[in-house]
Parts: C-alpha cells; structure tokens; sequence
DNA sequence: TATGAAAAGAGGAAGTG
DNA sequence: CACTTCCTCTTTTCATA
C-alpha cells in the first residue's frame, strides 16, 4: 500500500468503469502496471468489490434513520436477526448505553415504524431510538489519503 | 423501475464487472436489451455512479465511530465544513436533540480525538458525543427489493 | 514489479421486428 | 422496448527485462 495504491483507489472510488490506460494515466503508469496493481489490491482484499452507487429515493427508500437498539443480553451473535431486515443497511455493535446502532432505510415513517416493531421482536432487545435524518450533507467512499 | 430494473441494479450491486450478457442472463434479458437499461438508469441518476468498495482497515480507518454533533445554531449551511474533515465519511442534519450526526473513520482513537477537535472548530458547534464501533455486523447496498 | 504485444472478449451504436 | 449484428476498444494473458 503505497502512494500510488492509493491514488488508483482514489481514481476507482471516483470512477470505476475508466480503462486501465486511462487508470494509468492518472497514477503514472502503464496501463498493465495499473491492471497488476489493482489485480493485487483486489485479491488482497483491499478492494472487495465493485459496485453500484444507487439514489435511495428512487428505490422507495427515501427515508432515513439511525436507531439505537437497547437490548438485555449481549448482541454479539444477532447478526443474522438484523440482516434478516432488508430496510437495514448496516448495523455495528457499539460501546456505550445502547449495544447496537442500525442505520435503516424506508419508503415511509409508517414502515420505519413497522421496522422498529420487528426489531423489537429480535431476542433481547428492550428498547429503540430513532433518530431521523432531515437532510444527508454528503455520503461518499473512505477517504484513500492521509489525515 | 420495473422488477426487471430493480433485479439489473440488485445484480449490478453484487458485481459491477460482469458483462452485459451475463447481466442480461440474470435478469431474462438480452445483452443488448441490459446494457439499454441500465444506461437509461444512469441516465435517470437512479446509478448515481460505479465504485470500488475498500477495505477501511486497509486504508488506516479502521476505527469507526458516530458522532452526534450539537449546535448553538442552524447547522443546514454547513455541509462545506464538515467535508473538509477527511475523516468524515457522511454527515447528515437530524432530528432530535442534536443537530448533526457523521460517521467517522480513522486509524486509531487519538486521531479520533483529533477529529472532535476540529469539530468544535466548526461555527455553532457547541458539543460532540462520539460513539465507537466495537464490530461491523454488516453494512450493505440499499436494498432494491420491496419490503 | 513494469513493459509491450497478441488473443479473447466486452462495450457501444446501428438497424429491425 | 427488445433483439441482433458489426466494429472498435478493452481486458487479459504472456514473454521479456
């Protein structure tokens, strides 16, 4: 991983359909010494995907909230009850008063609602805070640079 | 957005890299037929762009934390400062008692005390309360899929 | 690891049903 | 809208340094 690593991540986060050439380019390059690198960083694990950027709005899932799920016993192995919710797009254990924050995307403040009510019914949690987003500044890819 | 749309883009999510033949595979379609599709799809800002997934820890971020940011003041002009933080993956303006919360990322804690200090630097900014990720159970795409 | 070149395959733009 | 065809460019691999 070093500076040129980067700066192909960089390009990629920005734009993953240009050509090796183009990649090249922007990192001073060859286009085969680009396509090795990033053939590296990828079985690595250090990129481990390509994928889409989707606007949530258009797939009916212009709401957004965070929630904090408070629960009795420990959570560390409930993953699989949070990914059974598909209107939840991450969820991270956390330290703190609540074990787990959930970020939860819905159509509706009717249907967060109808979320709240199936996290309720995982095993052990006692209680939730949701707290709903009015306006997303920015949304963007880990910052490849330093500081 | 048909299903059929909705099964481009959930494919699309998984694997940007596949060929459009075998995009068109997946989704009962021509290669021809797919590669229409979602170039009106992006077209349409519902792909708002394809991009490599990283691995944080790879890139130095691997500690994650959210902060609830609290302000003397109306915080929906702001975006511009908070983006300037490297380290700030999103910010979005809530509801609730605090006025912004962003999703942190940095190597180590001390860096993310470095991070709260600048957000105090920012106009209006009259208090933090950070929360740490202990583990990621997931983090997704947005579901394309209803329900 | 980088380069350069050759083969295999995918992208992009027609025209047709 | 979807399918097919055709041409171009890119990806991928390999030999070489």
């Amino acid at each position: 991983m070093d500076d040129i690593d980067r700066r192909l991540i960089a390009l990629l986060q920005e734009d993953a359909t240009v050509s090796y050439a183009t990649l090249g380019k922007g990192a001073g390059l060859s286009a085969g010494a680009a396509h090795e690198r990033v053939r590296k960083l990828r079985e690595r694990g250090v990129i481990r995907r390509t994928t889409v950027e989707v606007d949530p709005a258009a797939l009916d899932r212009g709401v957004l909230a965070f929630v904090m799920v408070d629960s009795t016993a420990w959570m560390g192995e409930s993953a699989d009850a949070f990914a059974a919710i598909a209107e939840i797009q991450e969820a991270h254990v956390i330290a703190g008063s609540a074990s787990v924050l959930v970020k939860v995307r819905t159509a509706t403040t009717g249907q967060l609602q109808d979320v709240l009510r199936r996290l309720y019914a995982i095993e052990g949690v006692s209680g939730t805070q949701a707290t709903v987003s009015l306006e997303t500044f920015f949304e963007r890819p880990v910052s490849p640079l330093p500081g």
